[in-house]
DNA sequence: TTCATTTTTGTAAGTGCTTTCAAATTGCAT
DNA sequence: ATGCAATTTGAAAGCACTTACAAAAATGAA
């Protein structure tokens, strides 16, 4: 007998033996397949309920070939927007019976690689990768449904969005009709190429277009702690501070970090200087001063998109999986930096 | 065949075909058990690297009746609390070799319910408990180890707690010495037993002893949004709030939406009113206006000793698991609004 | 050389379930 | 009563692995 701790836990053949009958047949009552008398059913019913039974979904899962699991790569956990989204992930994924391995890659390519081999051997039924500092090879030749969050990994992987394109537009065109004439982007870390950078590409056009005077800049991580995008801002930003009377952050924790400076060093926003941040994820809503201009993305619908294609591809057969995108629309979300 | 993924996952049979051994022999080099030949080592070793071979898993958790998951359940995965202990959780299991599904029950018992019983049926190694929602008697009988976070639920399933008395103490006690004279506590709610509520025993008591006025008063619950806990504290503290020059709460969400109701009333903090928070977590640490004087739970050192109490137990034999208490210290964390 | 160890390898049973196949029983129209 | 389909059930193989047991080969001391 192993160690273990299903010493206690009845199995089929409990149920069978308990029944009078074959574990073909308790195994049909359970899936209600096939033909079953009445009153067997009710037999096999009763024995369930007596021994507590609690069909194993580990055998179920070998035999099946297919694990229940789904296996959800971030960068950071405990980051206000991966721990939203992740919250929605898992509420859709539980209502179609998927469990969530939640997998923290600390921006660690090797821990990334490490995960993913993980989940191989476990059999996970797919991933979704919200991490992305991986190369995308590792996930191009993978076996498993993969669906990808904000980034464009090979063209049969599908991902999910939201409009950055939009996105940055509507920021743009806001500073500028809040009167601002010379406005600053900065940007998430331009290494990879994610679909983020589509607001920088927005900012430049919107801003050319509407002939103001422009600049992008590339920003920090976007997992940074208070103390290191407010260093950020310090070394990178403070000098040409002056020259802008806007600035469009490419995520809510840097531009509170920058209203935070402005405040420090008496500046005024909104009137000498207008801030507008992205994301609005947990910390931006709980947050009152400031309440920060910023386009939210909806991490609600997110969360589903992505749980919802990855799970229906996991169910399709092999010959029609989809492998459409989903890019979802953003909102302004007005507060009293602009 | 099967629909499945799997279709191009080489099994240990094709390792042992290709090799030419058994399967046996191949299992054997895989687990670096019994005897090997040092040739045909290395000639299974080359057949697993030519064929991409990844063990499966679910085949060797269903021989060892082992699975490797644990399940955390906790009420809410986005609050910031919540996820920055789900990350250190995280972090400590992987280290062990073992894999975190999330449960957000949400505070719905029935959810709860059902989540257990998935994770019974996934025969998970073991569960960390984070969610107080259900009563206790559902954990009392589980066959699978236990830990429980911040709640006593049965002698025999041991619980890790940050020390809730002498955050309590702390507290009342830093309080008292910046001056305050009549002092409130509002606590969290009263209804499950939780050790939290040791918080609002070492404030009276210490308020008691120093023979300052004092009062307490239960709280909204811990997931509310700014929304609700300003509601809470416009609705139930906010005509008593005169009276006091020193409020205690019991944790930092609620300071936050009590330090903003305050603002916008012209109470000035910590002048007229001193605030102290609990907890310290990721919002509190980002956030700068104010700097929320608080109580810190050490979230990395309770994390970790949740996985590794838990993880012990799972790999003790039946006859030694233990079913110690871990208790750890808290930290004054000293900000703008005491 | 002999014989007891030690080393190397394989056969087969078992883990808990699903599913194919076939046998046995029943129902019903002829 | 007869024949055929529908219904009810079980034996056994298979999913990918581990392990007890046994057999064969190598080693070494006497």
């Amino acid at each position: 007998m192993p160690e273990g701790e299903n010493v206690f836990m009845s199995s089929i053949k409990d149920v069978a033996k308990l029944s009078g009958v074959s574990v073909t047949t308790v195994s049909r009552v359970m899936n209600n397949r096939g033909y079953i008398g009445k009153e067997t059913r009710s037999r096999v019913e009763k024995a369930m309920q007596e021994l507590d039974y609690q069909p194993n979904q580990i055998a179920r899962s070998l035999q099946r070939s297919r694990s229940g699991l789904i296996g959800v790569i971030v960068p950071d956990l405990a980051h206000p927007f991966f721990s939203e989204l992740i919250n929605e992930i898992e509420a859709y994924a539980i209502d179609r019976h998927y469990k969530i391995i939640v997998c923290n890659s600390l921006h660690d390519a090797e821990k990334e690689a490490n995960y993913i081999n993980m989940l191989r051997q476990n059999r996970a039924d797919g991933i979704i990768v919200c991490s992305h500092t991986l190369s995308t090879e590792k996930y191009e030749h993978e076996e498993m449904p993969v669906i990808s969050f904000d980034r464009v990994i090979s063209p049969s992987i599908p991902y999910v969005a939201s409009d950055n394109y939009q996105g940055g537009e509507i920021a743009t065109r806001h500073l500028i009709e809040s009167g601002c004439k010379k406005i600053l982007h900065i940007s998430g870390p331009l290494e990879y190429d994610l679909l983020a950078n589509r607001r920088k590409d927005a900012f430049e056009l919107t801003a050319m277009k509407a002939g103001v005077a422009y600049m992008s800049i590339e920003g920090a991580y976007i997992e940074a702690t208070f103390e290191d995008n407010y260093k950020f801002i310090k070394e990178q930003i403070s000098t040409i501070l002056k020259n802008y009377d806007g600035i469009f952050c490419s995520n809510d924790l840097l531009a509170y970090a920058l209203y935070v400076y402005a405040s420090r060093h008496h500046i005024h926003v909104p009137d000498e200087l207008k801030i507008i941040g992205y994301d609005n994820h947990s910390f931006t809503r709980m947050l009152q001063t400031p309440r920060l201009t910023t386009i939210q993305q909806p991490l609600d619908r997110l969360g589903e998109a992505l749980a919802f294609s990855l799970i229906n591809n996991i169910e399709r057969q092999e010959d029609e999986k989809h492998n459409q995108n989903i890019v979802l629309d953003v909102q302004l979300i007005k507060g009293d930096t602009t």
